[in-house]
DNA sequence: CGGCTATATTGATGCTTGTCAATATAAGGA
DNA sequence: TCCTTATATTGACAAGCATCAATATAGCCG
Protein backbone atom coordinates (compact mmCIF):
# COMPACT_ATOMS: atom_id res chain seq x y z
CA UNK A 1 0.00 0.00 0.00
CA UNK A 2 1.53 3.48 -1.04
CA UNK A 3 1.01 6.12 1.40
CA UNK A 4 3.00 8.73 0.06
CA UNK A 5 3.23 9.89 -3.54
CA UNK A 6 6.80 9.50 -4.88
CA UNK A 7 7.84 13.12 -4.44
CA UNK A 8 5.27 14.85 -7.03
CA UNK A 9 4.37 13.90 -10.31
CA UNK A 10 7.36 13.79 -12.56
CA UNK A 11 5.56 15.42 -16.00
CA UNK A 12 2.76 15.32 -17.96
CA UNK A 13 2.04 11.44 -17.83
CA UNK A 14 2.50 9.13 -20.43
CA UNK A 15 3.80 10.10 -23.31
CA UNK A 16 2.19 9.60 -26.94
CA UNK A 17 2.77 6.55 -28.10
CA UNK A 18 6.18 5.71 -29.26
CA UNK A 19 6.93 5.16 -33.10
CA UNK A 20 6.08 1.72 -33.69
CA UNK A 21 9.65 -0.63 -33.21
CA UNK A 22 9.11 -2.15 -37.03
CA UNK A 23 9.14 1.63 -38.67
CA UNK A 24 12.08 3.00 -36.28
CA UNK A 25 13.81 -0.39 -37.27
CA UNK A 26 13.62 0.55 -41.38
CA UNK A 27 14.44 4.43 -40.79
CA UNK A 28 17.64 3.43 -38.71
CA UNK A 29 18.27 1.56 -41.30
CA UNK A 30 18.26 4.38 -43.70
CA UNK A 31 20.30 6.30 -41.01
CA UNK A 32 23.19 3.76 -40.67
CA UNK A 33 23.91 3.91 -44.23
CA UNK A 34 24.61 7.43 -43.97
CA UNK A 35 26.14 7.06 -40.20
CA UNK A 36 29.83 7.29 -42.57
CA UNK A 37 31.65 9.93 -43.96
CA UNK A 38 32.58 8.59 -47.05
CA UNK A 39 29.06 7.09 -47.68
CA UNK A 40 27.41 11.06 -47.06
CA UNK A 41 30.42 12.09 -49.58
CA UNK A 42 28.87 9.54 -52.44
CA UNK A 43 25.58 10.24 -51.75
CA UNK A 44 26.56 14.01 -52.28
CA UNK A 45 28.43 13.61 -55.46
CA UNK A 46 25.93 11.71 -56.97
CA UNK A 47 23.16 14.36 -55.48
CA UNK A 48 25.35 17.13 -57.55
CA UNK A 49 26.09 15.26 -60.52
CA UNK A 50 24.33 15.52 -63.96
CA UNK A 51 20.76 13.78 -63.70
CA UNK A 52 21.79 12.68 -60.16
CA UNK A 53 23.79 9.95 -61.05
CA UNK A 54 27.35 8.93 -61.65
CA UNK A 55 29.61 5.70 -62.49
CA UNK A 56 31.84 3.88 -59.91
CA UNK A 57 35.21 5.25 -62.25
CA UNK A 58 34.18 9.19 -61.24
CA UNK A 59 32.98 8.16 -57.94
CA UNK A 60 36.52 6.47 -57.09
CA UNK A 61 38.71 8.95 -58.61
CA UNK A 62 36.87 11.81 -56.38
CA UNK A 63 37.14 9.81 -52.75
CA UNK A 64 41.17 8.42 -51.51
CA UNK A 65 39.90 5.05 -50.94
CA UNK A 66 40.22 1.83 -52.40
CA UNK A 67 37.83 0.76 -55.70
CA UNK A 68 36.79 -2.73 -53.48
CA UNK A 69 36.07 -0.11 -50.14
CA UNK A 70 34.09 2.01 -52.57
CA UNK A 71 32.15 -0.79 -53.98
CA UNK A 72 31.26 -1.84 -50.79
CA UNK A 73 29.84 1.65 -49.54
CA UNK A 74 27.62 1.59 -52.73
CA UNK A 75 26.24 -1.39 -52.12
CA UNK A 76 25.60 -0.81 -48.82
CA UNK A 77 23.46 2.49 -50.06
CA UNK A 78 21.93 0.60 -52.21
CA UNK A 79 20.89 -1.77 -49.95
CA UNK A 80 19.28 0.62 -47.57
CA UNK A 81 17.39 1.94 -50.76
CA UNK A 82 19.23 4.86 -51.16
CA UNK A 83 20.65 4.54 -54.24
CA UNK A 84 19.54 2.26 -57.05
CA UNK A 85 22.29 0.68 -59.43
CA UNK A 86 21.80 0.48 -63.28
CA UNK A 87 24.69 -1.05 -65.30
CA UNK A 88 24.99 0.28 -68.67
CA UNK A 89 27.22 -1.73 -70.96
CA UNK A 90 31.24 -1.78 -69.30
CA UNK A 91 30.20 1.02 -66.11
CA UNK A 92 27.44 0.80 -63.23
CA UNK A 93 25.93 3.96 -62.92
CA UNK A 94 24.35 4.68 -59.00
CA UNK A 95 20.85 6.96 -58.91
CA UNK A 96 19.21 9.03 -56.25
CA UNK A 97 16.45 7.36 -55.06
CA UNK A 98 14.15 10.06 -54.17
CA UNK A 99 11.16 8.45 -52.04
CA UNK A 100 13.66 7.00 -49.45
CA UNK A 101 15.35 9.95 -48.87
CA UNK A 102 12.34 11.80 -48.54
CA UNK A 103 10.89 9.18 -45.84
CA UNK A 104 14.06 9.27 -43.73
CA UNK A 105 13.98 13.29 -43.72
CA UNK A 106 10.29 12.86 -42.37
CA UNK A 107 11.84 11.84 -39.29
CA UNK A 108 13.93 15.22 -38.76
CA UNK A 109 10.69 17.67 -39.75
CA UNK A 110 9.99 19.43 -36.63
CA UNK A 111 6.62 20.94 -37.76
CA UNK B 1 53.28 5.82 -73.11
CA UNK B 2 49.71 5.10 -73.59
CA UNK B 3 48.94 4.42 -77.53
CA UNK B 4 44.70 3.65 -77.01
CA UNK B 5 42.71 5.64 -74.91
CA UNK B 6 41.20 2.99 -72.62
CA UNK B 7 38.03 2.12 -74.09
CA UNK B 8 35.85 5.59 -74.42
CA UNK B 9 35.59 8.08 -72.20
CA UNK B 10 33.44 6.64 -69.36
CA UNK B 11 31.12 9.61 -68.23
CA UNK B 12 31.00 13.50 -68.19
CA UNK B 13 34.47 13.90 -66.82
CA UNK B 14 35.36 14.57 -63.40
CA UNK B 15 32.56 15.55 -61.10
CA UNK B 16 32.51 18.52 -58.92
CA UNK B 17 34.39 18.24 -55.93
CA UNK B 18 32.86 16.00 -53.42
CA UNK B 19 31.81 17.97 -49.65
CA UNK B 20 34.76 18.32 -47.76
CA UNK B 21 35.79 15.37 -45.88
CA UNK B 22 35.48 17.27 -42.53
CA UNK B 23 32.03 18.49 -43.50
CA UNK B 24 30.53 14.75 -43.99
CA UNK B 25 32.34 13.77 -40.85
CA UNK B 26 30.09 16.56 -38.94
CA UNK B 27 27.05 15.12 -40.98
CA UNK B 28 28.10 11.48 -40.79
CA UNK B 29 28.03 12.05 -36.73
CA UNK B 30 24.60 13.26 -36.97
CA UNK B 31 23.33 10.19 -38.90
CA UNK B 32 25.58 7.33 -37.21
CA UNK B 33 23.78 9.00 -33.74
CA UNK B 34 20.22 7.72 -35.31
CA UNK B 35 21.59 4.54 -36.82
CA UNK B 36 19.65 2.61 -34.30
CA UNK B 37 16.25 1.97 -33.73
CA UNK B 38 16.03 2.85 -30.08
CA UNK B 39 17.55 6.28 -30.92
CA UNK B 40 14.53 7.06 -33.70
CA UNK B 41 11.79 6.51 -31.31
CA UNK B 42 13.38 8.41 -28.43
CA UNK B 43 13.79 11.33 -31.19
CA UNK B 44 10.18 10.74 -32.37
CA UNK B 45 9.14 10.54 -28.66
CA UNK B 46 10.44 13.82 -27.18
CA UNK B 47 9.55 15.77 -30.97
CA UNK B 48 5.91 14.50 -30.38
CA UNK B 49 5.74 15.57 -26.79
CA UNK B 50 4.59 18.87 -24.94
CA UNK B 51 6.82 21.77 -25.89
CA UNK B 52 9.50 18.84 -27.75
CA UNK B 53 10.82 17.96 -24.71
CA UNK B 54 10.40 14.60 -22.19
CA UNK B 55 11.51 13.85 -19.34
CA UNK B 56 13.69 10.76 -18.85
CA UNK B 57 10.94 8.87 -16.80
CA UNK B 58 8.64 9.05 -19.82
CA UNK B 59 11.19 8.01 -22.20
CA UNK B 60 12.22 5.17 -20.05
CA UNK B 61 8.78 3.92 -19.51
CA UNK B 62 8.01 3.95 -22.88
CA UNK B 63 10.44 1.95 -24.78
CA UNK B 64 11.49 -1.44 -22.81
CA UNK B 65 15.41 -1.20 -22.27
CA UNK B 66 17.01 -1.12 -19.00
CA UNK B 67 17.53 2.56 -17.86
CA UNK B 68 20.94 2.35 -18.40
CA UNK B 69 20.43 1.70 -21.76
CA UNK B 70 18.10 4.69 -21.76
CA UNK B 71 20.28 7.46 -20.44
CA UNK B 72 23.33 5.82 -22.71
CA UNK B 73 21.01 6.49 -25.95
CA UNK B 74 20.41 10.17 -24.68
CA UNK B 75 23.48 10.97 -24.15
CA UNK B 76 24.74 9.78 -27.57
CA UNK B 77 21.92 11.87 -29.14
CA UNK B 78 22.84 14.63 -26.68
CA UNK B 79 26.95 14.38 -27.67
CA UNK B 80 25.99 14.39 -31.26
CA UNK B 81 23.78 17.49 -30.76
CA UNK B 82 20.23 16.45 -31.89
CA UNK B 83 19.54 16.58 -28.18
CA UNK B 84 19.75 19.19 -25.43
CA UNK B 85 19.61 18.31 -21.87
CA UNK B 86 18.49 20.18 -18.77
CA UNK B 87 18.20 19.74 -15.23
CA UNK B 88 14.94 20.64 -13.32
CA UNK B 89 15.58 19.53 -9.94
CA UNK B 90 15.68 15.51 -9.68
CA UNK B 91 14.31 15.50 -13.43
CA UNK B 92 16.04 15.94 -16.96
CA UNK B 93 14.44 16.88 -19.49
CA UNK B 94 15.26 16.80 -23.34
CA UNK B 95 14.40 18.78 -25.80
CA UNK B 96 15.16 18.81 -29.49
CA UNK B 97 17.81 21.46 -31.46
CA UNK B 98 16.42 22.56 -34.54
CA UNK B 99 18.59 23.92 -36.53
CA UNK B 100 20.95 20.46 -35.98
CA UNK B 101 18.04 18.52 -37.50
CA UNK B 102 17.83 20.95 -40.19
CA UNK B 103 22.02 20.98 -41.02
CA UNK B 104 21.51 16.98 -41.18
CA UNK B 105 18.03 16.88 -43.00
CA UNK B 106 20.01 19.39 -45.60
CA UNK B 107 21.94 16.49 -46.85
CA UNK B 108 18.77 14.56 -47.86
CA UNK B 109 16.85 17.26 -49.39
CA UNK B 110 16.56 16.83 -53.51
CA UNK B 111 15.80 20.20 -55.06
C1' DC C 1 22.46 13.92 8.85
C1' DG C 2 20.09 9.59 6.62
C1' DG C 3 17.07 7.56 3.46
C1' DC C 4 14.87 7.70 -0.96
C1' DT C 5 14.36 8.45 -5.91
C1' DA C 6 16.05 9.86 -10.56
C1' DT C 7 19.65 9.69 -13.49
C1' DA C 8 24.42 8.61 -14.93
C1' DT C 9 28.47 5.73 -15.27
C1' DT C 10 31.22 1.47 -15.40
C1' DG C 11 32.64 -3.24 -16.80
C1' DA C 12 31.89 -7.10 -19.45
C1' DT C 13 30.37 -9.51 -23.56
C1' DG C 14 28.93 -10.84 -28.08
C1' DC C 15 28.16 -8.73 -32.42
C1' DT C 16 28.92 -5.50 -36.20
C1' DT C 17 31.79 -2.55 -39.17
C1' DG C 18 35.50 -0.07 -42.21
C1' DT C 19 39.44 -0.95 -44.54
C1' DC C 20 42.79 -3.22 -47.51
C1' DA C 21 44.90 -6.81 -50.40
C1' DA C 22 43.80 -10.26 -53.23
C1' DT C 23 40.82 -12.47 -56.18
C1' DA C 24 36.72 -13.08 -59.03
C1' DT C 25 33.32 -11.68 -62.42
C1' DA C 26 31.65 -9.12 -66.36
C1' DA C 27 31.98 -6.79 -70.63
C1' DG C 28 34.33 -4.80 -74.75
C1' DG C 29 37.92 -4.93 -78.46
C1' DA C 30 41.25 -7.32 -81.43
C1' DT D 1 39.80 -16.96 -78.53
C1' DC D 2 42.89 -13.88 -75.38
C1' DC D 3 43.81 -9.46 -73.30
C1' DT D 4 42.42 -5.40 -70.94
C1' DT D 5 39.52 -2.60 -68.15
C1' DA D 6 35.52 -1.89 -64.81
C1' DT D 7 33.27 -3.49 -61.01
C1' DA D 8 32.19 -6.86 -57.35
C1' DT D 9 33.35 -10.18 -53.84
C1' DT D 10 36.12 -12.50 -50.27
C1' DG D 11 39.07 -13.01 -46.14
C1' DA D 12 41.17 -11.00 -42.42
C1' DC D 13 41.82 -7.82 -38.66
C1' DA D 14 41.38 -3.95 -35.60
C1' DA D 15 38.00 -0.96 -33.84
C1' DG D 16 33.47 0.21 -32.36
C1' DC D 17 28.69 -0.71 -30.55
C1' DA D 18 24.22 -2.20 -27.92
C1' DT D 19 22.92 -4.21 -24.05
C1' DC D 20 22.63 -5.55 -19.23
C1' DA D 21 23.78 -5.82 -14.28
C1' DA D 22 25.85 -3.41 -10.92
C1' DT D 23 27.38 0.65 -8.96
C1' DA D 24 27.84 5.62 -8.46
C1' DT D 25 26.20 10.39 -8.35
C1' DA D 26 22.92 13.98 -7.55
C1' DG D 27 19.04 16.15 -5.59
C1' DC D 28 14.78 16.22 -2.54
C1' DC D 29 12.55 15.57 1.97
C1' DG D 30 12.16 14.68 6.76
Amino acid sequence: MTTTLPMAICCGGPVAEPMDRGEAEAIALGFKALADPTRVQLLNLVAGADRSESCVCDLTGAIGLSQGTISHHLKILVEAGLLARERRGTWAWYGLVPDRLAEIAGVLRIG
